[in-house]
DNA sequence: TTCGGTTTTTGACCTGTGTCAAATGGATCG
DNA sequence: CGATCCATTTGACACAGGTCAAAAACCGAA
C-alpha cells in the first residue's frame, strides 16, 4: 500500500477530446467558443487512471501538470511539520486539482483518490502557451483560481466560526449542490469519504461527525445508513447553518 | 464614518513606477527582466490613497482592478448572510487585494485599511491583456494566485487542528517573517489590528487572544505592551506551534 | 488638561467538543 | 462460512475556550 501508490501514467489510446467532454461545461473549458474549444483538445494529452486509495501526487512532488476530475472522487491534504494532517477539499468530476503547485513548482499537498477515478492530464506549461492565445482561456483560468480561492475563505469562514453542527450542514449541502449541478440527486447520496475524513476537512473529531449525523437523524433532517444518505429536509439543513447568532 | 468610508480615486500627479519602486522584488514584477518591467509600468495608472478605517472595497462591488498594496495595512474580511463577519487576511506592502473578485467579476470581501494607506491601481483587463504579451509576467501572476491559495490552506489547517496559544504563536511568527522580508525587526512591531481582529482572524474570542498573550508574556516568550510586542524567544515561539499532538 | 469612548485585561463560571473506552456493524478474505 | 479488520456509534467524563461582567488602560477630541 505504501509503496505502489504512485500509478504510472496510463495513456488512453483513444482520443480524449474537451468538445466531446460531457463535463465541458463545468470544467475548465466552460463557454468557450468552439473553435477555441478544439485547440484545447491538443492541450490534454493524456488521461490518466487512479485506483480507490491511490495518490495522484504528493507534497514536495514536482509540479508538471493541472488534473481534471474526468471521472471518480478524490481528496486533497495537506501536512504540517509534525506529521499533522488535514483534509483540504474534497474534488469531484469536472474539477481541477494541483493549482497549488504552480506557487513554487512543487506540490504543497496530497491528492488521493477516495474511489476508481480518472483525470485528464494538463501539462501546465502547454496551458500557459495556449491561454495567451485564447484570452478566453486565459480568463476562465483565472477564474477558476479566483474562485479557488473564495471558496477557501468560505472553509476559513466555517472553521472560524461555525458549531459542528452548523458545519456539517454546510457541508451536506454544498456536496449536494455540487452533486446536483452535475445531473444526480440532490438529496440522495453515497459518501466517498470515512466520518474521520469529514471530521478533518471540517476541524472536528470523528466522533462529534457521528454524533452530529445522528442528531440531525433524531431531528428528522435527514436518514443515515453507513454511508448513505437521504436528506429529508434541505431546507431545515439551510435553517441550521444560519442559525448562528451573527 | 459610515457614509464617507469610500475615497475617490485620487490619481497622483507623479508618475507612477514598478521599476523605480523598493518593492519591486515583494510585488507582482517580482524578478521580471527589464525590459518587461518597463511595459509593467504602463500597467499602474493611479495610486489611490485610503485613510485609516475606510474601505478600498466592499462585497458586492464589481470588480474592475487588483491593488498591489503600495504603504500601509489592510485587513479583509468576509460576512456571511446573517452577518457574521470574520477576517480572512491581513496585507502588508507589496501584497496584492482583490483576486477573490475574479471569479464572478464582483468582490466577495471588504479590504478595509487599518492605518493611512496607499494602493497601486492595477486594472484587471490591462493585466489580462499585458500577461498575454508578456509570459514571465503571466507566470508570475499565476504564481501569485497560487501562492495565496497555498496560504488559505495553511491557515485552514491552523483553524482545523490548532489550539489557541498554536494559533496565536503561528500568526505572530508569520507577521514577523514578513515584516522581516521588508527590511524591519523580526523581533519589534507594533500591531496594526486590535485583539478582536486577531480573534476573528484565528477563530478566537478577543479574551482568549488577550489571555494567550499574557501567557506568553508570564512564559518569558513575548513581551506585551497594547499593541507593541517584542518578541523575547523566537525558538520558544516556534516550539509552541509545533507542540502539537500530531 | 479633562472627558468619553474604545480597547484591553482579568475573573468566575458554563458549555461544546475532545478524549478515552467499549460495543456494534459491515466489509474483506481465506 | 467464520475470522479479522476497520468504520461507526454511543457513553461517561474532562477541559479548552466561550460567555458574561467589571475594572483598568489608553486614545482622541475639545
Amino acid at each position: 500500500m505504501e509503496k505502489s501508490n504512485i500509478v504510472p501514467i496510463q495513456t488512453q489510446a483513444f482520443k480524449v477530446a474537451c468538445s466531446g467532454c460531457n463535463l465541458r461545461e463545468l470544467c475548465l473549458p466552460i463557454s468557450l467558443p468552439s473553435p477555441d474549444l478544439e485547440r484545447l483538445d491538443a492541450l490534454v494529452g493524456s488521461r490518466r487512471s487512479v485506483a480507490k486509495g491511490d495518490t495522484l501526487f504528493r507534497a514536495g512532488d514536482t509540479f508538471e501538470a493541472l488534473y481534471a476530475v474526468r471521472a471518480g472522487f478524490f481528496k486533497t491534504m495537506m501536512s504540517s511539520e509534525e506529521g499533522r494532517d488535514q483534509v483540504t477539499g474534497f474534488q469531484m468530476a469536472g474539477e481541477l486539482l494541483g493549482l497549488d503547485g504552480i506557487s513554487n513548482d512543487r506540490h504543497s499537498c496530497h491528492a488521493v483518490a477516495l474511489e476508481d477515478s480518472q483525470v485528464c492530464v494538463i501539462p501546465y506549461g502547454d496551458l500557459e502557451e495556449l491561454s495567451r492565445q485564447v484570452s478566453a482561456l486565459q480568463h476562465q483560468f483565472h477564474k477558476i483560481m479566483s474562485r479557488e480561492i473564495v471558496r477557501d475563505h468560505t472553509v476559513m469562514l466555517l472553521l472560524g466560526g461555525m458549531k459542528a453542527e452548523e458545519r456539517l450542514a454546510a457541508f451536506l449541502l454544498n456536496l449536494t449542490q455540487r452533486l446536483k449541478a452535475r445531473g444526480f440527486s440532490s438529496t440522495s447520496m453515497m459518501l466517498r469519504m470515512t466520518r474521520e475524513e469529514i471530521g478533518s476537512y471540517l476541524g472536528l473529531k470523528l466522533e462529534t461527525v457521528s454524533r452530529t449525523f445522528s442528531r440531525f437523524q433524531e431531528e428528522g433532517l435527514l436518514e443515515v445508513k453507513h454511508r448513505q444518505i437521504e436528506i429529508l429536509d434541505t431546507a431545515g439543513l439551510a435553517k441550521v447553518v444560519h442559525s448562528a447568532q451573527g
